[in-house]
RNA sequence: CGGGGCGUUGCCUAGUGGCUAAGGCGCUUGCUUUGGGAGCAAGAAAUCGGAGGUUCGAGUCCUCUCGCCCCGACCA
């Protein structure tokens, strides 16, 4: 490609509307342009590593035994409203009428369709295990779209489904998927680790999650520092070190006047914050099994006072579809008091969700449902009842549950993850197979999904300096930056048409610009091998080599046999990915 | 959906009630220059996001609205 042709222009400075510099250099160095909020076009070059790492994505999926397919991103509304995702998916799903009034959607992921064409194609065991794979756009309406393709609302995913008749079937796809992803982010060359996560949305049972450890992340990413333990915070076990406090005594309410946190109300009392239960209160969205309505309800998470509710962990023990935080008004409906607040004497309809931390102890000093008022000697099962549950937020510092030893916290960004769907979607849409003696069965499901825009996102924040990105050569888009300083151009040229001709990818400056904006857009743009012809060194018959891992070192190449040296070089660098 | 911020030319910014809206980068033309963002000269490009209002006078103040960004809530 001649640089005097491409499309896209390169920018001096950052674009003031640029959150992290990974964003930043993708726009000036002409990858990526914002639409909207959230909305993306991919210029030239943007598409170039995009292709690259759907074919990286492709190779490796197909090397698993996947068949690509490509399903609609316009899906009727019927086979959502079929699994319930229809109703229990918010504002995040886009959703419109076509001509004649029949509710439509725009698919957020594909579990509804593919088992939909799945329910047409699988009628035996015998044409199991299937496992198909497509690359496509999705439309998820995010209420927060940040950091340049890190959190988009268009993007392209590639998500695949696995078909099984057993539960073993699916757990060998899923270790192998488990690994193919893991392919996949080492030759892109990013570096990742798999956690154990929350199924979120998709339902299922076991779910990973593939995470790219940086700052910028938005997940919280628990590590043990002596075992591999991994999770999401979301999910992450630790060990809760559970003092009892003694024979249960008589409950007692006391004035505790001022005492509204839980700091206040253990120096009144002159207890520990352990030996305190607080309350979270939320509302939570339902969805009635029979009429499809959302219904909401109050949720009280009763938690021990020194720690702190991890609401994910809340949600799914209630079983809610969303969770948001109560009004002080609905709390006091429900004939409990935010501040002062506890499971006793609550409404009835009020779910309770302790925590194991508060069930484990006794004579726990508890809100009164009254202003300024506590009891003590609270005790789950004799003074209230609900559902046990570990509702708490793993910390820095906390104990590993597996091992005994610390556990760390990182920022991470998922760029995939893969859950066991088990048959909930099959049984909601009856996908069924006949076995061997004849029966009806349920497919057993998995979905696997890599968000591609993201995976490039996540490079960019990865491989970059002061001067600009330097992608690894897998998802480069070009192999070679080939900058010509000649005034005049014809053996430049000829060069280029070699090069071409050698199947090499080759980004050519032909451009009438100063050596100086050349260099400086060769380093912004990071191709991974840079060839410089100037008129000094085409006197000596040399090209200048340099990488862009290394700018300050500087290899001379003779112009002789040039040509068969870079495709010895590329293919170093490329088979080093592999 | 709550809280905050910002919309001035392709990009970055100045302008804080008073003349024809200013500068840098980029762009066009010419001449010069040619190894790390060149020089000189001449140009083009902005209904100051939009609507309404206050005022003798509004980019500037007020109201509404749209868009974008940030912090939460939420998510791949």
């Amino acid at each position: 490609m001649r640089m005097s042709q491409l499309f896209s222009r390169t920018l001096r400075e950052d674009p003031a509307y640029a959150d992290t510099r990974g964003y930043a250099l993708l726009v000036r160095s002409g990858f990526i342009k914002q639409l909207g909020a959230g909305i993306f076009t991919l210029l030239p070059l943007g598409v170039r590593s995009i292709r690259k790492i759907e074919q990286i994505i492709r190779e490796e999926m197909d090397a698993i035994g996947g068949q690509e397919i490509e399903m609609p991103v316009v899906n009727p509304a019927d086979i959502w409203k079929e699994t319930g995702r229809y109703y229990s998916i918010d504002k995040e799903m886009a959703r419109f009428q076509d001509r004649v009034g029949r509710d439509m959607v725009l698919a957020m992921t594909h579990e509804e369709c593919v088992t939909s064409v799945a329910s047409h194609e699988i009628d035996s065991y015998k044409q199991l295990p299937q496992f198909v794979y497509q690359i496509q756009t999705k439309w998820r309406d995010d209420p927060r779209p940040r950091a340049g393709l890190i959190r988009v609302r268009e993007f392209t995913m590639k998500d695949a489904y696995s078909f099984d008749t057993s539960m073993e079937g699916l757990e060998k796809i899923y270790e192998e998927n488990y690994h193919a992803y893991f392919k996949v982010f080492n030759r892109c060359g990013l570096p990742t680790i798999a956690v154990g996560s929350d199924s979120g949305m998709m339902g299922g049972k076991v779910a990973h999650e593939y995470m790219y450890l940086s700052p910028i992340g938005e997940d919280s990413i628990v590590t043990c520092s002596s075992c591999d333990y991994t999770a999401n915070r979301q999910v992450a076990a630790f060990v809760k070190h559970i003092e009892k406090n003694g024979e249960p005594a008589p409950l007692e309410k006391i004035a505790t006047p001022g005492t509204s946190t839980i700091e206040e109300l253990a120096e009144f009392l002159s207890v520990s914050e352990k030996q305190c239960a607080k309350a979270l209160f939320m509302m939570g969205t339902f969805v009635d099994p029979e009429t499809n309505e959302e219904v909401q309800r109050l949720i009280i998470g009763v938690i021990r006072g020194d720690m702190e509710v991890e609401e994910n962990k809340l949600q799914n023990a209630a079983r809610a579809n969303a969770l948001r935080t109560a009004h002080p008004d609905e709390i006091k409906e429900k004939k409990m008091f935010p501040g002062y607040g506890s499971p006793i004497g609550a409404a009835e309809d009020v779910i309770v969700i302790v925590d194991d931390s508060v069930a484990g102890s006794s004579n726990m000093v508890a809100g009164a449902n009254e202003e300024g008022y506590h009891f003590i000697n609270t005790n789950f099962g004799r003074d209230y009842s609900g559902t046990v549950a570990d509702i708490a937020s793993a910390r820095a510092g906390d104990t590993c549950s597996v091992c005994g030893h610390e556990l760390k916290m990182n920022r991470g960004v998922e760029v995939g993850n893969i859950f066991q769907l088990g048959t909930r979607y099959s049984e909601a849409m009856g996908l069924t197979y006949q076995d061997e003696n004849g029966r009806r069965q349920p497919v057993i499901m998995g979905s696997y999904g890599i968000g591609v825009g993201r995976l490039l996102a996540c490079l960019a924040e990865e491989y970059q300096d002061e001067n600009g990105l330097k992608l690894p050569i897998s998802v480069s888009p070009y192999q070679i930056h080939f900058v010509s300083l000649m005034k005049d151009q014809a053996f430049s040229e000829e060069l280029y048409k070699k090069l071409s001709d050698a199947k090499l990818s080759v980004l050519y400056d032909d451009r009438k610009e100063s050596p100086g904006v050349k260099f400086a857009d060769a380093d912004l743009l990071g191709i991974p091998v840079r060839i410089t012809l100037g008129n000094r060194g085409f006197k000596e018959g040399n090209l200048e080599l340099k990488y862009r891992s290394d700018l300050s070192t500087m290899h001379t190449l003779p112009i002789e046999g040039a040509v068969d040296e870079l495709k010895k070089i590329v293919e170093e660098l490329e088979s080093s990915l592999r």
